[in-house]
DNA sequence: GTACAAATTTAGCTTCTACTAACTTTTAGT
DNA sequence: ACTAAAAGTTAGTAGAAGCTAAATTTGTAC
C-alpha cells in the first residue's frame, strides 16, 4: 500500500469531512426561516400583544399569502397554531425555539458591535449569521464580550 | 397628529427597513450555491488539475444528478462551462467570483481562529457564515486579524 | 345593520435544490 | 479490441419558498 493510497484515502476523508459541513448548512437553511418566523412571531405579541399574518408580511418582506403557506407549515411542524382568519400562538416548543433564536441573535449583534461595525450593519448582518453559528462559536462570541464588556 | 400616529408612522418604517434585511438575506441564499461551486471548482483545478461532477458530488455531499443539474444552471448564469462528459471550467466571471467568494471564506475562518474557536469548528461555521457577511464586517474581522497576529 | 375596507385564505404557477432509477458515454484492465 | 466499472446524463418526483389574482371572512364606519 504506497503513498498513492493514503493520499486517496486522505482525500475521500476529507472529502465526506466536508460534506458534512456543507450538509450542516443546508440543514440550518431547513431550519432558518421556521427561527426567523417564531422569534418574529414572539416580538410581536410581546410589542403589540398579537402576531398577525399582515405584520408577518410586512416585517418579512413577503406577500401575506406566502406567510399563510409558511405558517400552515409551521403548524405541521409544532411550532405555531392558529385558527383560521385568527391570529398565530406559540406552542410551547415554538415558545422555545423563538427563545435560544433570539439569544442567539442578540449575542451575534452585540458581538458585532463591540468588534465596531456600526449599528445598521452590525443588524442586517446578524440575521444572516445567526443561523449558522455553532456553540462553540457562540461561547467564544460571549467571551469576547465579557472581555470587551 | 398624535404621538400615536408618529408611533405607527415609526414602525411602519421600522418595519420596512427590517424587511430590507430579511430580503438581503434571502437574496443572499441564491448565490450562496453559486459561490460554493465556483469556490469548489477552483480548489478542484487547483489541487487534481480538473472540475469533475463525481468530485463536487462527493465534497458537497449531493447525488452526480444534482450536480449536473446545477452546473447546467451555473452555466446558463455565465459562471462556468462544460461540454457533455467533459470536466468543468469556470468563466471569467466564474473564477472573479471564486476568488473573492475565497477571500471572505478564509477571513472568516482566519478570524474565528484567532477568536480561539477550535480548527474544526471554525471550518464549519466559516462555510455557513461566509456567504452573510458584508464588507464592512470583513473589514472589522481583518481590523481584527492584524491587531492579533 | 349594511356596506366597504382590511385581513386572510385559496388556487395555480415558478424556481431552486434535492432525490432515485435508468440510461449512455468514457475510461481502464486484460 | 472487448468488457466491466466509473462517470456523466436524463427523466420523473418532491418539498420549500416565493409570486399574483381571486375569493372569502372579519371588522368598522356610518
Amino acid at each position: 500500500m504506497g503513498d498513492e493510497m493514503d493520499t486517496a484515502r486522505g482525500r475521500a476523508r476529507d472529502a465526506q469531512r466536508r460534506a458534512e459541513q456543507f450538509r450542516r448548512v443546508r440543514d440550518a437553511h431547513q431550519t432558518e426561516v421556521a427561527e426567523d418566523y417564531v422569534e418574529l412571531v414572539a416580538d410581536l405579541i410581546e410589542e403589540t400583544g398579537e402576531a398577525r399574518v399582515v405584520d408577518l408580511s410586512e416585517r418579512l418582506g413577503v406577500t401575506k399569502a406566502t406567510v399563510n403557506n409558511t405558517i400552515q407549515r409551521l403548524q405541521r411542524d409544532g411550532l405555531v397554531t392558529s385558527q383560521p382568519y385568527r391570529s398565530i400562538f406559540l406552542t410551547e416548543k415554538g415558545r422555545t425555539l423563538a427563545e435560544t433564536s433570539r439569544e442567539r441573535h442578540h449575542t451575534v449583534r452585540d458581538f458585532l458591535l463591540a468588534l465596531g461595525v456600526d449599528a445598521d450593519t452590525a443588524e442586517a448582518d446578524s440575521e444572516g449569521i445567526e443561523h449558522h453559528v455553532s456553540e462553540p462559536t457562540l461561547e467564544a462570541f460571549r467571551k469576547f464580550l465579557r472581555k470587551s464588556g
